[in-house]
DNA sequence: AATGAAATCGACCAGCA
DNA sequence: TGCTGGTCGATTTCATT
């Protein structure tokens, strides 16, 4: 209904699409300055990269460190092997309090979950309420010293020849 | 300099933290209503908490799918024990077109690095050039295949224990 | 810390290329 | 379809409590 991998972009959109991802607080005409636009042609843009749902929404990013929330863990899950139960898993595993991120992979591992807490106690609770849902065999953690989160920004982000594939010539 | 994981908060900080981080398209009326506190002290508490660096931004969520960033792997990599070059590494990591977070672990594997792409051959590029990097001896990838991104959304995802801690009695 | 009034900015409409 | 210009309503700011 709403995926359009062939959805085609001009070089603006692009542009105006890398601005509003790292930050939206701007001025419209700060950005028809910046992109040499009348401010009723962004709006216009804007609107239409909303109702395509390219733009999904528009959101405050918190700081965890203000929440206290400085302690990642990464879990890989392995599950019992019967049929239909990993869909269930995944959500009941992202379903947990303190579960950010769940990736459901190929391999030996099957699902590795991304948690993050204050403190040891409350990582305990997380892994220990992950343990209890049906299904789940096998736990294994590791703590994250250190994270770089070079891209939420996904435009910013784009390897060179994603970009050229979605900008019309 | 903006860490404070002592910053505390009251309930009406909470509530509205939680609508801000899912929906910042909401106009200050909604938000007034909601709250039940006066538009003027709602912008209040919203600036102060730009300033004191727990809104840290307000973007536009982009949809990958939209640009046909569908493929996801997560590839583990380990590195040459030389001391000082980890930071190094990481941000290196971070730095290549199409990752998107990179995790710096306690373990046998150093990095878990989360990448996002449209394809196989970008996928090999990315590998590729990961594996150029100073210092990498062994990379090991896994594909996604689903993901539940349940919690980017700090506050609706803080554990009991999180919550109570910050919200002053 | 919260309020209300005044200046500023963004959303929508009708028309045009 | 994509854009322009102007109007009205909403938001930001500031002086005041």
């Amino acid at each position: 209904m709403s995926n359009s991998s062939d959805g085609r972009f001009d070089e603006m959109d692009i542009e105006l699409l890398r601005c509003v991802e790292s930050d939206f607080d701007v001025s419209l005409d700060t950005l028809s300055q910046q992109l040499d636009l009348s401010k009723s042609a962004v709006h216009y843009r804007l609107n239409k990269l909303k109702d395509a749902g390219v733009i999904r929404s528009v959101t405050a990013d918190l700081d965890p460190l203000a929440f206290g929330l400085d302690m990642v863990a990464l879990t890989e899950v392995s599950v019992t092997h019967e049929q239909g139960y990993s869909d269930t898993i995944g959500t009941d595993l992202a379903g947990v309090k303190g579960v950010e991120q769940v990736y459901y992979t190929m391999g030996d591992v099957d699902f590795v979950v991304v948690s993050r807490v204050q403190d040891r106690s409350q990582m305990n609770a997380v892994i220990e309420e992950m343990v209890a849902i049906d299904g789940v065999n096998e736990t294994s953690s590791r703590f994250v010293m250190d994270e770089v989160t070079s891209g939420t920004d996904v435009v910013d982000n784009l390897p060179d020849a994603a970009r050229s594939k979605l900008v019309e010539e």
